[in-house]
DNA sequence: ACAATCAATATTGGATCCAAAATAAAATCT
DNA sequence: AGATTTTATTTTGGATCCAATATTGATTGT
């Protein structure tokens, strides 16, 4: 299922997408530090490329940089989870306001593509293989929009709640709900009703919210 | 007048800003390669911290990168400064409404002197000092707003269009607007008038994109 | 003169090394 | 024993070096 075949082109990008991985899994855990040493030698490179990689990481507020004392795993309180989901609310609004009015034929066949390959993997029980046809959904969505700078800062809010949204899927009725307004999302689009998309996507977000909310309720106990 | 007094932590953060300075006065033009050993012996340091200075840029979007090609200065069309300027609108809106609930005296008493500063800037001619300051102004107001990935993003947005604003202020008669426009945005805050704040901000924004409008028009003649 | 090929040069990417700072551990003092 | 200072260790920040790739310039052939 992985198109990624062919090695990155540099040891940065190797090591960036390394440490994505790593964070996404928890392998890194939210609030533990990242020593470069060891990170090198696990994967086999020089300091060098892992020092690039982890600027690009600080950039999209992945990891805390504090000057001397080196990277950690950025963490993310309720508030914080909640800015995230208020910033996406506003930016995908007008992602999908700009969309709608582009969005071809062929888009539309891979929004419904990417949502088969959603259920597939949610019927499989692969988490991670679900989060990643997801993203491919909601983001062919945004790249309708022709909006650079916009997906760009929408991936990285999605980034910053990966870890989370993961939580969501591996409940099986919030993997039944998905598949279900994915659904509503696509006849949306295909009818061009941007203020029903508008309506569908924002009560499509509220679950992953409400489940977030509810996780570090728990987590306090 | 700069505060900025005491030198910088580390050598990346040095450079950071040295190349923010030349990417901000265009010493650096926008589509020009950056020559990583010519910048080193310029400044005097190594190319390691030069190249995770860069990583940071690039993440910000005011450099481009391509492996084993090295880093260019960013360009920006007509369509990217409208897209950044879209995306302002939005954030901006949001930021303030939040700002408005949260906003202190003391935050009030911060806008005013930004604007001091401005005008006290704009009547001795100092183009760059009045740059500064009107920033100061408008991130009093966003700050405010106590969101600081908006603010991130906000950030970034300014930084890709600071070049060209600075266009703006060299005209008398858009001196004399900024003035006018930021007391009536004062008197928003003050009245905690939401709505005419917006309408106010969005109003001040317009005549920048006029400018960049014309300046790039008799750019192609 | 122009295009294509080959050689020379410039530039980036990564590894290794050392100094400076931060952290952890040991020793000293009250 | 507990707090404080001193010493040892770990870790980061920066410089230098070399290999791999890209770019430029020269050479050859048509």
């Amino acid at each position: 299922m992985d198109i990624e075949a062919r090695p990155p082109q540099t040891t940065q990008q190797y090591v960036l997408d390394q440490l994505r991985r790593a964070i996404l899994t928890g392998q890194l855990a939210p609030g533990s530090a990242i020593r470069q040493d060891a990170l090198a030698d696990q994967l086999g490179v020089s300091r060098v490329p892992i020092r690039e990689a982890l600027k690009i990481l600080e950039g999209e507020g992945q990891v805390i940089y504090r000057p001397r004392r080196g990277y950690m795993v950025a963490e993310l309180a309720l508030e914080d989870f909640l800015e995230v989901y208020r910033i996406r609310q506003i930016l995908e609004d007008e992602a999908v306001r700009r969309a709608v009015e582009r969005i071809t034929d062929e888009d539309i066949q891979r929004l419904q593509d990417a949502h088969a390959d959603v259920v597939a993997a949610g019927q499989a029980g692969e988490i991670t293989a679900m989060a990643a046809a997801n993203r491919r959904f909601h983001f062919t969505l945004i790249d309708a929009a022709g909006m650079p700078r916009l997906r760009r800062f929408l991936s990285i809010l999605w980034d910053a709640s990966d870890v989370y949204r993961s939580l969501y899927y591996s409940e099986e009725s919030n993997r039944e709900r998905v598949d279900r307004e994915h659904k509503g999302i696509i006849d949306a689009v295909r009818a061009r009703d941007t203020d029903d998309l508008i309506r569908r996507l924002s009560e499509h977000r509220a679950g992953t919210v409400a489940t977030f909310r509810e996780f570090m309720a728990k987590q306090e106990s």
